[in-house]
DNA sequence: TGTACATCAGTGAACGCGCGTTCACTGATGTAC
DNA sequence: TGTACATCAGTGAACGCGCGTTCACTGATGTAC
């Protein structure tokens, strides 16, 4: 018997459904591992995630209908991801000089350690089904929706109208997630390119800053 | 006999080799219609545009010994399309009052026009093989560096260094293709979602300019 | 200009392969009594 | 606690299908003389 994804059968404590969640997890970590040799999610197959999860294909169906629910169930996780980083990102200093540089550090990392799951919005976000799409937009769009509550509670901007604040952060949001795919393919051990990538990223976000704190609404036509 | 993608094969003038650019146009063309139809390009296969250009599948090899070297066709002609659309903006009234909302509707009509092309880069740019996305990458970069040497030309932010210059319009250009998709997904006769969305559009890039023109060179530290 | 030969874009048939999906099954886990 | 039955995650085999690629071919176009 081949060694399955969940753990050995004899003798582990492991409620019936708990071992199903273990699998379903492995199904989800074999796409993703599969993502890493270079392979994009829309091209996956059933029978090509379920043998890297060392299943009998049609074991899949047991988890998922077909792939794009797996896929949505990635974005799930992904959503998770993305408030981790917005807590994370809160808890670093406001002093407003390094606040920038500090938080591009923050993703920059955040973006290596999680590479799989951004491979996977950065490709998918545009290049998916209609209906992944669709659900990484929403994602996306809620995460600036809480980045623009972050920046009213911590009083940047304190006098721009909610809406301004939104288009902002939909900004900041775009320019980050654009950042991701150049991270992700830069060379390793490059700690020049490395460099020269974070400071033009730090300063187009400073651009957007000192451009947001010049903005005001436009007052309305013929006043 | 089906009728072939080429014209009619009788007492027509066209020299082989006119001929074989036709049908290598029409297997371009071919690939596009089909992304026209919700499928992504990079699950296209060698049949599937083959027969969607009225040809035998093996056919396909006269022209492009795979679906990725039919891409990088298709990069060169979005290339052209690009540079098309700089000229294009380039030839409208320059007064900063009304220049970027003008800028905002030649671009919203361009990728409408030019619908496929957007889909293809949008889609592929993060989301294709590996040569792919480095063609699209190379093509932007491009695309950036003669936005950035107009602004030179017109005398926009004549302070600045190019290498500023150049980081502004790197942001500009990401903005730009960030809102591609969503034009492409608006649903279309919806003149309120329209407006909206290049309302929108129109002040992320205000609050660029507005960033651009507070912006100035950090000194270098400790002078 | 006419003829004989070379080129080569497109054809038609065939191949082996991996795919998604279905089916009846097994045997450990869970439940009712 | 012990027994008898139900559930259901994962198995193994099989199916029809479209894929990429190969091969020998055809016949119109191009070229040399």
């Amino acid at each position: 018997m081949p060694t399955t994804a969940s753990a050995s059968k004899r003798a582990d404590p492991l409620t019936r459904s708990a071992r199903k969640d273990l699998t379903r997890a492995s199904l989800i970590q074999a796409a993703l591992a599969l993502m890493g040799e270079g392979r994009s999610f829309t091209s996956l197959g059933i029978r090509e995630i379920a043998r890297e999860a060392n299943m009998v294909p049609n074991a899949f169906y047991r988890h998922f209908r077909n792939t794009d629910e797996l896929g949505l169930a990635l974005v799930e996780e992904v959503g998770i991801t993305l408030r981790r980083l917005l807590r994370e990102a809160r808890q670093t200093s406001v002093e407003p000089k390094s606040m920038v540089r500090r938080s591009v550090q923050v993703y920059y990392e955040y973006v290596r350690q999680n590479r799989l799951q951004f491979l996977f919005i950065s490709s998918e976000r545009s290049g998916g089904s209609r209906i992944l799409r669709m659900a990484i937009r929403t994602d996306v769009s809620h995460f600036t929706n809480e980045m623009a509550q972050d920046f009213r509670r911590l009083g940047v901007y304190p006098d721009m109208p909610t809406s301004s604040l939104q288009m902002v952060c939909g900004l900041i949001v775009t320019t980050m997630l654009a950042a991701a795919p150049e991270i992700l393919d830069l060379p390793p051990e490059q700690p020049l390119l490395e460099a020269e990538m974070t400071e033009n990223f730090v300063q187009q976000l400073q651009v957007v800053l000192l451009g947001a704190a010049a903005w005001k609404e436009k007052p309305a036509r013929k006043s």
